[in-house]
DNA sequence: CTGAAAGCGCTTACAG
DNA sequence: CTGAAAGCGCTTACAG
């Protein structure tokens, strides 16, 4: 029951492990091995089953033919489906994708590239964390293939797919003034990488660029360690403070489901007494009686970029840049 | 900037790659390598940050300390989660994990199971789909280590990690019974695997066990490939057929969520018009005004099992049989 | 058209 | 206490 070698096969064949090892990689022709020899040796791995072991060629050749990926955590909507996306098409293409959730730790995140690393993967898809950049940098220097994801270094060129944050945020508050709103409230988590600062300062630009002066736009910042509990109680004296809020505006799905959750405590009800949008699309938006108006990321087709973009750098020259940024969907449903 | 080998270290300090292997995998106090050697090595070995090659331990070795994760879907939130905990597990313990989704597809289970087979992981945690029952034989036959997750063939002896679907199904069914329903309908999906069985099968039971003869249980069994919109035609017919269904319980969370987007469309409002009930928690489901009643797996606990059960079976014999059903727990909230 | 041999970077039985 | 050498299963430059 030993797993069976090219050296089997070989010897079953009665030639040497060149000529296999030339047959199941494809070079007969270039070659020139003789038909016959390369018929019989085809049927021999067909009769026995025969596949190449992986590490063994690993090793010798230094591709792995797998792929890190690094995101922020698996088990979140986004990422799951990025994941999905990323792993079908990698797959297809005779990838293995290792992956692993840094939940924006610096210590686990440069761990687990070094991790990646030391396996040999032949690219990395990466969502880094702030800490990240001085091993992104060098990943850089070291002339690896990856492409950062969802987020970057604005001083640090590299290859990545993002969202325009900047334009979501704007037009969607360009949406709300539209709608007569005169005090938004925009409710985001502090210490974000610049996908969160893009964000925020999309949103201050439509307060001066479309409010003339008239709309008023508050920023509520959130920890990003508190609990869900925490957020809540913040949510709650912020409003408190300002009680003639008329929209919130928030920064993430998770963050709009918060805000959820609040107006179900206090009974308040969307778009009457108060309006709610958010970024990102998720389940719950859509399946509201309220429909959750929100800045729609097209999660599928950020993955396929990314993956596209790493095979491309895989397959030539990693010194090329490539640096997409995707628009987003503004998806106007009823909760404003 | 090449990668610095063993044989550099050795060379640098005066010692054989032997030496050298034996400090880096803690066997110097074994082999009674001197302690002067010892530490001049580890100081090379942190000078020149050096970490051994995985690929060539692993051709060396037969093990790749990577793990191999079939689900039925990482995008699910079920799913994404449960890989989620095992990554975390399965990287404090030092193993990488390849994953991949099935997405209940034959051919790409195994394919995928094919492939990490030939990627050498040293243990595999599956959510098989039906027709991997042989691919599933064949493996133990192999003696490799394994745990099936979710689901398990009844006819074949292995290691597993289930919910007891018969008793949430048998429970929730019972809970509605009590609260004076008396034609509820199991809305289920066809051509599931055993876990979709007993469901069904619990439902059933409490009908007849606990109804006494007043309660009438219906099954509606949609297929699994159809879209949403096509399920909620059918959804639709069999309400119209069926108008005086007082209670509904959805087999899955995807399910569930189908018969909020219904009870939305028919503007049914829960619990009065009719209970809305579901297995499997959802965010959806805790954050409506109206909050539903569910069957909660504990997925972390769940998770946690299978990659615990998982490290033994590598770590000792995987002869022995470790079988875990886990109680589900029946949240009550308003949807009945 | 085909093969012998080196080598990828490790581990480990054996020898001293 | 330490090292020389074989070998894991491949690929490939070289030779014929």
């Amino acid at each position: 029951m030993a797993r069976i070698s090219l050296k089997d096969i070989a010897k079953a064949a009665g030639v040497s492990v060149t000529t296999v090892s030339f047959v199941i990689n494809n070079k007969a022709r270039e070659k020139r091995i003789s038909e016959q020899v390369v018929e019989k040796v085809n049927k021999l791995i067909r009769e026995k089953n025969f596949t190449p072991n992986t590490i063994a060629r690993g090793l010798r050749t230094g591709k792995s033919t797998s792929l890190g990926l690094i995101v922020e955590d698996i088990g979140n909507h986004f990422f799951g489906n990025v994941a999905k996306t990323i792993e079908m098409t990698a797959y297809k293409k005779g990838y293995k994708v290792l992956y692993s959730s840094t939940d924006n730790s610096e210590k686990k995140a440069r761990e687990l590239l070094d991790m990646m690393k030391n396996q040999q993967v032949d690219g990395y898809i990466i969502t880094p964390t702030k800490g990240m950049k001085s091993a992104i940098a060098q990943l850089k220097k070291e002339k690896k293939p990856f492409v950062l994801f969802d987020r970057y270094f604005p001083d640090l060129e590299t290859n990545y797919v993002v969202l325009d944050n900047f334009k979501g945020a704007y037009d969607m508050t360009e949406f709300l003034i539209g709608k007569g709103y005169r005090k938004i409230a925009f409710v985001t988590i502090l210490n974000g990488m610049n996908q969160m600062q893009n964000r925020k300062q999309g949103f201050k630009k439509a307060i001066s660029d479309k409010g003339k002066g008239k709309v008023e736009g508050l920023v509520l910042e959130l920890p990003y360690e508190i609990t869900a509990e925490g957020n809540l109680d913040r949510l709650n004296e912020f409003m408190e403070s300002h009680p003639d809020v008329d929209a919130l505006f928030f920064a993430t799905n998770y963050l709009g489901i918060l805000g959820i959750q609040y107006t179900l405590r206090k009974q308040l009800s969307i778009p009457d007494d108060i309006a709610l949008v958010s970024f990102d699309d998720h389940d719950l938006f859509r399946l509201q009686k309220i429909r959750i108006t929100v800045v729609a990321q097209p999660i599928e087709k950020m993955a396929a970029e990314a993956i596209d973009i790493l095979m491309k750098l895989m397959a030539g020259e990693p010194s090329v840049l490539i640096q997409k940024t995707i628009s987003p969907e503004i998806l106007i449903r009823d909760s404003a």
